[in-house]
DNA sequence: CGTTGGGTTGATCGACCTCAATAAAAGTGG
DNA sequence: CCACTTTTATTGAGGTCGATCAACCCAACG
């Protein structure tokens, strides 16, 4: 049987692709990166004054609804982003339906790294987000003037591989209860640099989409936190999780 | 129950990181790129006649014989690679033996992208591979230099980051049979670059390699390429297989 | 206060894993 | 070149982890 097929409409999401051409309040404001809490996490952190200031004039401030589209999977990519607030899922959709998350983006990170001119995958939000928005054509040209920053792109780029393959390892040979410890651990690991290492993670995602993710089912995701929370590894609070024995935890890991 | 796991030594190699530096007829032999017939589909495709001598010099010969490492996991990197001919594979191992293959590379393929200091998978070769090898820091700095080539090589990591992406749908959300026909399909059209699109697919893996790739057992491998050949969707030939119906093997995958 | 979208839990099923036997290659040494 | 071993691949029988199907809970909300 095919796993985790499910209705398309299920995943739908309330605008296209270039809805963040609405009108919004802050929509076409410039940004102020003086200003911006998570410049040193991001791909601004690279830059001298000069550069950050040529950077922030190609820069407006975007902001994006509950469940509004980013990217679309197969339509053309004319802006990339650098997230400011809130949370993404990346996935890729199959044509009957089936979907693979293929991350989540939170604080920091940046969307549309590989530059393409179309999107493999789509983005939505999964809180209203905002973020840094460049022309990509422009964005790409800034960067062939910038060496310093397309450096720091590539590093990125390579981070970005390197947790694709640890996705990989999970996905393909860890069991369910490893996968979802291994899913927590992971983001309070990414969480800690936006929140400082707190044992509370924050879970903007449904179940499905952690389940999409780790390439399981909503039900076995929910058994394995519940067998989680019963043996006292953590407890379920709203919208995430506070991890009661990280070490135990780590040890279901690489034990 | 764990999945695949199997013993460590059934995938040990004769040879340690550094073993490249024991010496072959070829070893420490300058390249000669006007020779190269994967110049175009490698980096040294986006140099100039200048940038490429100068890259030349920095470039030495390399041999790996079969089995050899050419990297592994959590050691120290101090050269990267081109590879020319043969065939390897990238692979990370869980600390109870569990493995998953992350990749493979055939002629064109760099090996080292990331220009990371530790590497995160072994590498070793499949056959005997021939490559040109470039120190690490010196491949690094000349990088900073010539941004045509930095580009193209961050070109090439968001090219491997979607297929890596890709890789997590097929582990993630696909039958064991299409997990196979996947495999195959996306294999001739990387050997294609190399070889022409022959219908013939080269396999220089072993089936439990294949299967570290897919997130499967080697018999499930076994018996999905068995169904296949009686269904006349190919045939098994030494070293590879053949596709006999490549366009209903794609509609298995994307119908 | 009915509805709707998540989330949890239980019972059953099946795709793939495990274990086991055999076959076919590929080395190895005489 | 041929026994002998070792490695790799195939095939079968049976077991299991996670999927599927289904019921139910709960909070948000118009």
């Amino acid at each position: 049987m095919i796993p985790a097929r499910h209705d398309l409409a299920a995943h739908g999401v309330e605008s296209t692709a270039d809805a963040h051409f609405v009108c919004h309040r802050h929509h076409h404001a410039n940004v102020d990166c003086a200003q911006c809490k998570i410049r040193p996490l991001s791909i601004c952190g690279a830059l001298d004054d000069d550069e950050l200031s040529e950077l922030e004039s190609l820069a407006r401030s975007a902001h994006f609804a509950q469940r509004q589209a980013i990217f679309s999977q197969d339509e053309k990519v004319d802006a990339v982003f650098n997230v400011t607030d809130g949370a993404a899922r990346l996935y890729r959709l199959l044509p009957d339906g089936r979907r693979q998350v293929v991350g989540f983006a939170i604080p920091g990170d940046f969307l549309g790294l590989a530059l393409a001119e179309k999107s493999i995958y789509s983005v939505d939000a999964l809180t209203p987000v905002n973020a840094c928005r460049f022309n990509r054509e422009a964005f790409s040209s800034f960067l062939d003037a910038r060496p310093a920053l397309l450096r720091r792109l590539y590093e990125m780029a390579g981070h970005e591989l390197s947790l694709a393959q640890e996705q990989m390892v999970i996905i393909g040979r860890r069991t369910a209860e490893e996968r979802v410890v291994c899913f927590l651990i992971g983001l309070r690991k990414r969480w800690a640099r936006v929140n400082g290492n707190s044992v509370t993670v924050p879970l903007p995602m449904t179940r499905q989409d952690i389940a999409d993710f780790l390439g399981l089912t909503i039900e076995t995701v929910s058994r394995a936190i519940s067998k989680l929370a019963r043996e006292k590894l953590l407890v379920v609070v709203p919208d995430g999780v506070r991890l009661l024995e990280p070490a135990r935890l780590e040890a279901i890991v690489d034990g």
